[in-house]
Formats: structure tokens, sequence, C-alpha cells
DNA sequence: GTGAAAGCGCTAACAT
DNA sequence: ATGTTAGCGCTTTCAC
């Protein structure tokens, strides 16, 4: 392996293995413009034997084009997101385009930072969870000159594109269910966490539908870190020994539901006679359960599409995708709501 | 908004901005080599007014050097990759590397596809799932002159370093355990993907710790596409309908040992009493079912740290890694086990 | 159908 | 402590 020392091969050296000038090199490699099948027969048996790949960084710089799409999300470790991210990328398979993730910890001067990294690439488009951020970050996605698309929300201003549902809207709509089953004594199990905006305004929009109909929560029950089973067991043990009185448990997520449902189960507890639950994404892996959880679809997978979509659209200049779209959280009607 | 046509402000704009020379204001943005506190602050004032966000493609290519570490796995949607995701993020925090996902599907076209994208970027470091590639994938990794570490799995021969576990010692040493335990007509739950190398590696050394015990699989059933809770069910009704007398079902995940552990309870039968069950992944977001799942623990937050490790000290030549690291995959004895 | 020249926006190396 | 020069590896543009 006496190769030269040069860390990598460039245009050059498949130009002068093949015998052909770098710039038809470069139009062999990219498909562009008219070469004679022998000349790209000839490139690219070179390209090939010697193992050349392309430079992306100095072929972006000299077109002045980065086929790249930052995706800027608050965590993996939350069932969601791989989801959204997932039908991100299905979006964005057949156009030139490619997602690259980075995360935020729900904390808006990570995700500042996240987004200054990711523009600092000049990528073709942003996509980014959430209306909330930093005044520098929204300056930033002002400015930056390519599409954004802030995704998962609509209550708020976005900076560009928007695509989500109305998490207000889905925290009164389930209310108003859980009322119309004749539920009326509700309490509340969800995170602490001031940063999960989504959750905060489920649980605004849960409280005034109920305030409507003269009614409070019987007890809110508060959680720190992940989600899981272990903690909506726990959590739902806890209210109902300090709220027997309770008749229905809405839960800021599926995974706790699904911990207070088993509990309750265990515990002898008529779901969803005595005791009524509900959860929030329709996360379908928990099918199998026992019961069916009552959820409300966040639409994860139709917004991921529309998101690839539109930058695409834009990024590319095709189409013409609308720049608005709000779906409508749709409701899982599980086994742990009566139906009256 | 009248600003100049171009679309993105260069260094140029900041030094014109600054009366700075355009190196001096490289040199402060970099925080590199002495500037004196004046020219510093007259720099960044001037930088953060205008907006100025730094190209990084120009960047890497004048500097030859990119901080980002190609991070390669098969799938987003299956638990075990975003927990090694978030910690290999964890691992490079510390340093300047960032780290860059794709996905391959679980096919190892796409993967030299994604593995080529990921070079032609020049990375610092690539971080690769799985020993399994194509010739040319394996060329490219070998030739990229930059670290490259192969993880989750030890039984094969890495290109370069390597940390994970021997899926083969996993299923061995499960297979013992339940052995052990006294339990003899075995049956498996598992996934016909032929391309989950490490599901198969598992299944060949628990059959071959099988065989050692005069031991052969009473049947074993298989699905395609996800794991969840419903298939687990599914597939341990038909097992126990087809082959009554099985007393252990020996699951490819965790996913369908928990489908499969509802089913055996709602079903009446006792676990682990008349039927064992046993998993793998050690998934603790699952902790909370009504029985804890017996299991083996993949060591992925071990193995994510252990890489990004690898490539931070191989790639900014700081301190000696081992560059091959072999877990011992921990079991955990959950509630499916007879303890005998 | 093919090639030569210029330059993308930065940074390394060398002045001063 | 600051400035000047050259050039990273490609693509654009224009000439042939």
């Amino acid at each position: 392996m006496a190769e030269d020392d040069k860390s990598h091969l460039t245009l050059r050296d498949v130009s002068e293995a093949s015998g052909v000038s770098e710039m038809t090199v470069s139009r062999v490699l990219r498909n562009r413009g008219d070469v004679s099948a022998k000349t790209r027969a000839r490139v690219l048996e070179a390209a090939r034997r010697l193992g050349y790949v392309p430079n992306k960084i100095a072929g972006a710089l000299a077109s002045n084009r980065v086929n790249l799409v930052g995706v800027v999300i608050p965590s993996l470790s939350n069932f969601v997101f791989p989801d959204v991210l997932t039908e991100i990328s299905r979006g964005l398979e057949e156009t030139p385009l490619q997602p690259v993730f980075g995360t935020s910890h729900y904390d808006l001067e990570i995700e500042e930072k996240v987004i200054y990294e990711m523009l600092s690439w000049r990528p073709s488009g942003l996509i980014v969870a959430g209306l909330e951020h930093t005044d520098a970050a929204r300056a930033m996605m002002r400015n930056c000159g390519v599409p954004v698309v802030e995704i998962m929300d609509v209550d708020g201003s976005p900076v560009d594109a928007n695509v989500g549902i109305s998490h207000r809207r889905a925290g009164r709509d389930m209310a108003r269910t859980i009322l119309a089953a004749g539920y009326r004594r509700i309490a509340y199990m969800g995170t602490v966490k001031a940063e999960d905006y989504r959750a905060a305004k489920r649980l605004e929009g849960f409280e005034q539908a109920l305030a409507e109909a003269g009614i409070r929560f019987e007890m809110r029950e508060h959680y720190a870190g992940g989600s899981d089973f272990r903690k909506g067991r726990e959590m739902a043990e806890a209210v109902l020994a300090r709220a027997p009185e309770v008749d229905f448990i809405y839960c800021s997520n599926d995974m706790i539901g699904a911990g207070a449902m088993l509990h309750c189960l265990e515990a002898g507890i008529d779901v969803p006679g005595r005791l009524g639950l509900a959860g929030f994404n329709g996360i379908d892996l928990l099918e199998g359960l026992p019961r069916r959880l009552t959820s409300m679809d966040a639409c994860r997978a139709e917004i991921g599409a529309a998101a690839a979509r539109i930058v695409a659209a834009r990024a590319l200049g095709e189409g013409d995708e609308p720049q608005r779209i709000e779906f409508a959280p749709r409701l899982i009607h599980g086994e742990t709501l009566r139906s009256r």
C-alpha cells in the first residue's frame, strides 16, 4: 500500500488515472451534461478502481448547494420523535435532500446552538419541533434564506412554514369527551417539565374545557424524568390513595397512562367503570396491553410527511405546498373510557 | 430589509463592518491565536449585529477538518438504537465532534450508500452498527483514513475498532440458564429478517447450547415487520395452540416477549411455573408490566459511550483507548423464569 | 463532447 | 497582535 500520502483521492487522481480532464470526470460523476459513452465508461472504471469518494465539502462550496435538511427535535427517548424522523426521512427519499438530526434536550438555549450549528452548514432547509425559541434562534431562522418548517404544534406564531396540531384543542377535545362520558372527578398526571410546551398547552386546553363545565381538577400529580410504565403505576397509586373519589385520570402521555392502567387492573379497580383513563399520542406499540388505552393521535406521521414535502418543494422549487397545515388530532376511543 | 442580495453574510462583511482584517475576524470567531480584547469586542459586536453565521463548508475545506462523526444504524423504530445514539451524543458532548445519523433499514446495499454519503463529507470518524457489510462498504471504511468503530456485535472481523457483545454467547448463556432452570420443551419466536444478523447469532448460540444438551426446539415461530405487544401475543397463542407441550418460549426481543407474557397471564397460564419466557435487550421502559420479563442486557449504553470515546480519542489524538471491547451481556433475572 | 480558467469562503503559514 | 498570500477540491462559465 505505498499509496500517495494524501489522505484522500481527488478528482485529479481520477482524471490522471483515466486520461480525461477533471471537468469531464466531474460531469460523469454527477451525470451532468453530455459525455460520450466511451469516456463515461473510462471514468467510472477508474473511479471505481481507485475507490474514489467525491468530496462534498468542496462540491458544496463550489456549487453553493448543500442537499441537507436540518431537523431539530427535543429528544430521541420519546416514541414521538423517532416516528417523525422516520417519516421525514421517507418523505425526502425521492429527493436529493438528506435529513440531518440534532436534539435540544427540551432546552431552548441548546436548541439555539443546534440551530446555529446546522445553519453553519448552509442546509437547504430546516425543520424544527415546536414554536417556542430564543429570540436569537428565531432571528437566525428568519434570516437564513432557506425554508424553515416548525412542526408538531400550531398554537403560536411560526417564523415561516408550520405543520402540526393544536395541542390546546387536543386537550379541550379530550376533556369534553371525558365529560360527555359522565366523568366528573378528574385528576391529572403529567410531567413537571415547563419546557414541554405542548404538554402544557394540552393541559391548558383541558382545564379550560373543565372550567367551562364548572369543574376543576381534583388533583394534579407531577413527575420528572422519562416516562415509563413504572412511573405511571406509582403515580396512579398515589393519586388514588390521596384522592379516592377521583373517577378519571388524564395522563400527559400514553406511557404513564398505560402504567396507570396496569396498576388499576392489578388493584382490581373497574376500568373504565369506576375509573377512566386517557393518554396522548396514540402509540401503537402499546396495542396488545390488557386494555386499549383511550388516547389521541398526534398525527406525527402526517406531520413528518408534510414537513418533508414543504421543504422539498421550496428547496427544489417544485410544486407549491400550502405553508400552514393544521391536522385534526383524532380521538382513539380505547377501552379505558366508558361509552355511554 | 433592503439588504444585499447575496444569500449569506461572509467573513468579509464582518471584516468591513468592524474595520478588522478577515484573518483576525476569523481568529476571533474561532478563539484562536492572540487577539486584543478591544479588537475581539469590536469583531464580536459586528458579527452579532449583522447576524453572521460562519460557513462551515468553507472552513472545513480550508482547514481539512470536519468535526462530524457519521453514525450508521439499521433503524430508529427499535428501542435499541435511539438509546445507543443518545449515549454516543452524550459521549461526544465534551468534544468538538458532532454525531450525524443515518439509517440503513437493515439493508446492506442501503448501508453502503449511506456510508458513501457520510464519507463524502469527510467526517472525523465513523460508527457503524454491525459487522456485516458489502465488500464495497468494507473497502471504503478501510481506506477512509479516519477511525471506524463497528458496534453492537463482536462475532466477526471488524474493519478497524470494535465494541459490542457476542450475541452468539448471549444466546448460549440464555439457553444454559433456561436449561438449568429445568425447562426442556423450548420454542422460539423471532423475526424472519435474515438481515437481523444479531438476532440470528443469538438464535444460533441458543440452538448450539440446546444441542449440547441433546435438545432441539419444539418449534420456531417467525414474524415479519415491527415488534410490538400484539405480535407477541398472537404468536404465543399460535405456539401454544400448535405445541401445547412447550414449557418455554425464547423470544428474539423484549417487545414480543412482553406480548407473549401478557397473553399467557390473560389465558391463565402459570408463568413461570407452567411456561417460562425470556426476551432480549433489557428494555427498562417495560418495567411496570405485570411481570418483569427475564431478558439480557445488550449493554447498549456502555457500547455507545465506548464507541464515542474511541472515535474521540483517535480523531483528536488524545488518550489511547483499547480498540476492541467486548462487554459481557448481563442476565436480567426477571419473573418469567423459575428460579430453582 | 471536451477542456481551461476563475473562484466559492474560509484557514494555514508566513510575514510584519 | 495583526495582515498578506496561497490554496483547500470542487463547479461554473465560457471557449473550443
